[in-house]
DNA sequence: CGGGATCCCAGTTGATACTG
DNA sequence: CAGTATCAACTGGGATCCCG
């Protein structure tokens, strides 16, 4: 988008970037990981708020990028679930390193300041 | 975007993440970082492509994030220049871990692709 | 249950023109 | 030079409906 009509993305890390951190991405990475493999429907619910075509089209671009795996069990009605790799982990403390460098950033504006924001529960 | 009507971001790492997705922004901090500080139209012709209300756009949310600074020279004609903050320069860092990951993980594709699916240990 | 196909709107981006 | 203003075009993503 905004970016292939004019030239090719030549620097890897955006094309990494793109592919990988997504809407919702994050929060279907994070739910994988506190949770384990878990069903469609459960991850659908878990994550809160995202639609099945938006959680099919992320799940299968992290799928393609082997970030997560897919086991379909054709039972009925079908089973399929889906869960962190490799490098799926891998990929999980590179954010863990992004991660603490956005709290400590968050530490550093509110340090000083007369209401002390509670510090999000999340993640 | 696409969350915030649902509830509130209280993920720090997502933010930041959605930040560094915006679109052209690693171009920006990637061209900032090979050339250093640079002018506003030097740094539009470097990024290549982008138009002058994208890029600033982009320059005043990184500026706020304060990953970069601007300075302003009231010189005839104006003179702004933009640069990496500290915390652009530790951003990079972590910038290049997923860099890095991006580059390995494309070796091993191309090297002997013995994809075995391992299942997470679920961290 | 998992997810493909459609419809459709709202927010974004690009192009263009203008200014201190 | 470094933006700002305006407007039109595009499309990402939600909502729905449906099927194997």
């Amino acid at each position: 988008m905004t970016r292939k009509s004019k030239q090719e993305i030549t620097c890897p890390m955006d094309a990494l970037l793109r592919l990988l951190m997504g809407p919702w991405t994050t929060y279907i990475l994070w739910t994988l990981r506190q949770r384990g493999p878990l069903r469609f429907g459960v991850l659908k619910r878990e994550v809160g708020g995202i639609s099945s075509r938006m959680l099919t089209e992320r799940l299968r671009t992290l799928e393609e990028a082997q970030v997560i795996f897919r086991e379909y069990y054709p039972s009925i009605p079908p089973e399929v679930t889906y869960g962190l790799t490799r490098r799926g982990l891998e990929l999980r403390e590179v954010l863990d390193a992004l991660d603490t460098l956005a709290r400590r950033w968050n530490a550093e504006d509110t340090d000083g300041e007369v209401i002390a924001r509670e510090l999000s529960p999340a993640i």
